[in-house]
RNA sequence: UGGGGAGUUGCCAAGUUGGUUAAGGCAUCGGACUCUGACUCCGACAUUCGAGGGUUCAAAUCCUUCCUCCCCAGCCA
């Protein structure tokens, strides 16, 4: 059912499963179901349910449906069921044949419907809305009932028929549960379960023109499809009293359990599909797969991997209590799984020339270098040396501190599978002062891997050899926003940071990434991890940071 | 304010049938190793569990009072 991963983890929710399994509640069965929306692509905060519900069911040997919860055609697209399903699938999780709609279930809805006012439990109300706002009280004061509340079954009947057939106008009347309009929850008081709404669904077209509300929808779909446990997020607590109510009413066979669990939040992004949507339509990110974005596609186009996630959405844990998960966490998955993965490539994003003076003229030396110190399994690949190379301008410094383990005059420093070199002299633009090459000499005697290379020096760079550098762009990415929760404040578009995006055009890749595939992990050494963007072309490679190597001078300096 | 939830180290989070020194991960800080200042390894990191009372030989776990935060008044989900 999916990826083939070991589930040991446990909280509350096995917690709870593993007393019904022990009493023997639903019959032993662990059934979940992952439930979106489709109005707009799944974050990072869907991947933890996605998780949940799918690595429950992995580890209890139970199963896990895809529902796509389409009962309200006004926001719903096509355009999202597509990327939910390819999201769902790239994280590892397969659905086999259980994908469904709460659409498949409109026409037996609708018949619990017929039900609930046959038994005298639901009635259709002619209040407009905000009459009923009005009607049903505040958090201290108790509701009153609607004058419509005490129409025979019959009217009732002869009206919700009506309303099925579009005789009346969007709005004009809605079904309603007959509970309690005293009840201190406010979920209680009568809630509509069917509007009128005139819009095309994405799948019944326009056959309908009353839909179900999700608090009647939901339930009634986990217990059609037989779900045990069904798993949904805080802000449901609420109505929890309500679904227990309905399949009750329903006198339903299946008692599927609603059991809530807080939502992931993350530091420096947000999670509301809404928000989200703004930044796309608001031109502040490139679209929903966005590198900087919190949605899977967005992740998976910085280079995330499957795995990075699941190992991440294992290690935050489920509880109720509201939390911020810190980046860092994040970046530790992705950087585990890299550093086994990830091929070793030299890049030079912001290049400084080096002329090796004493090094002849027109040779070329084909240098061996390792594909993953982590893994021998990934091979070595030949790599060109020759007299003018570049390095990174951060590795060369006139004047360093102490502690600068890199290139500056007079100091020696390894270039890595290569030799060991010694700064000469510096050349500087005459006007702008701007160190524009560095000239050096190579102890012939240091290549690597040879018998005479032992000799230490403190600092190793990487490099690329000018002729046959391959010229590519590199997206550096950063925090979307400058504050850990971006949606304190009455702006959030006022937290974006500036600097979340900055592109190199100029940098020199060795020439082994000449071709690369979309898609394709590799470390930069002393970089970072990167990924081909979908944007690269044969002539024009661009790539994508992933993370940043951790960077400890970079503390040093700070310090 | 009525109802429903939650408060354990910088961030997550175990532990809650009361029983020795409050798991684990991330972050942080040392140190070792290093032809990636990466990786890896070793070590440090809550006398204290939102606060105050109480019960007990013994409480994060039981009782009690209080404080803080989150959710609910869509014909959204």
């Amino acid at each position: 059912m999916a990826v083939n991963e070991t589930y040991t983890t446990t909280n509350f929710i096995h917690n709870i499963i593993d007393e019904d399994n022990r009493t023997g509640k639903h019959g032993k069965r662990v059934h979940t179901r992952f439930p979106p929306e489709p109005n707009g692509y799944l974050h990072i905060g869907h991947a933890k349910s996605i998780c949940l519900n799918f690595g429950t069911a992995i580890k209890y040997g139970g199963l896990c449906n895809l529902r796509f919860d389409d009962t309200n055609p006004s926001k719903e697209e096509v355009e999202y069921v597509d990327s939910i399903q390819q999201d769902v699938k790239w994280l590892g999780f397969d659905w086999e044949n259980r994908k469904f709609y709460a659409s498949d279930y409109f026409e037996e809805l609708y018949q619990y419907a017929v039900e609930l006012i046959k038994s005298g439990n639901a009635f259709v109300c002619d209040l407009t809305a905000q009459e009923m706002k009005d009607y049903r009280g505040s958090l201290t004061q108790p509701g009153t009932e609607s004058p419509y509340r005490n129409r025979s079954v019959e009217e009732n009947l002869k009206l919700f028929e009506q309303m099925k057939n579009g005789e009346f106008a969007d709005g004009d009347k809605v079904l309603r549960a007959k509970i309690d309009m005293a009840s201190p929850n406010l979920n209680m008081r009568d809630p509509v379960i069917y509007r009128i709404l005139r819009a095309t669904h994405h799948r019944t077209g326009n056959k309908w023109c009353v839909y179900p509300m999700y608090d009647f929808a939901h339930p009634l779909s986990d217990a059609i499809e037989g779900i045990t446990h069904s798993v949904c997020t805080l802000e449901f607590e609420a109505h929890r009293p309500f679904y227990d109510w309905l399949l009750a009413a329903v006198n339903h066979p299946n008692r599927p359990q609603q059991i809530e669990f807080a939502r992931l939040n993350l530091a420096y992004t947000m999670m509301s599909k809404r928000k989200l949507r703004a930044l796309v339509e608001g031109g502040y990110v490139n679209g929903w797969d966005d590198p900087r974005m919190p949605t899977i596609s967005g992740l998976r186009r910085r280079g995330f991997t499957p795995h990075s996630i699941r190992d991440f959405c294992d290690r935050i844990g489920v509880a109720k209590s509201n939390s911020v998960v810190d980046y860092a966490l994040l970046e530790h998955c992705i950087r585990e799984d890299l550093n086994v993965k990830a091929q070793r490539v030299m890049a030079v994003l912001r290049p400084l020339k080096v002329v090796i003076e004493n090094y002849p003229e027109g040779k070329i030396e084909e240098l061996t270098a390792e594909n993953n110190p982590e893994n021998e399994q990934m091979g070595v690949r030949k790599i060109p040396f020759s007299k003018v190379v570049y390095i990174e301008q951060e590795d060369f410094m006139e004047d360093p501190p102490k502690k600068f383990f890199r290139l500056s005059p007079g100091k020696e420093v390894r270039l890595k599978y290569a030799y060991i070199i010694k700064c000469e002299q510096v050349i500087k633009d005459e006007t702008t002062g701007e160190v524009i090459e560095v000239r050096c000499t190579y102890d012939p005697d240091t290549k690597s891997g040879e018998a005479l290379s032992a000799r230490k020096v403190k600092g190793t760079l990487h490099w690329v050899s000018a002729a046959e550098a391959v010229k590519a762009e590199v997206r550096i990415y950063d925090q979307l926003f400058v504050s850990e929760n971006p949606e304190d404040g009455e702006d959030y578009t006022a937290n974006l940071n500036p600097a979340s995006l900055v592109t190199l055009s100029e940098c020199l890749v060795e020439p082994s990434l000449k071709n690369t595939m979309s898609g394709d992990n590799f470390q930069f050494l002393r970089q970072g991890y990167f990924t081909v963007d979908q944007d690269s072309t044969a002539g024009h490679p661009v790539f994508n940071r992933t993370v940043g190597l951790r960077d400890s001078w970079a503390k040093i300096q700070k310090a």
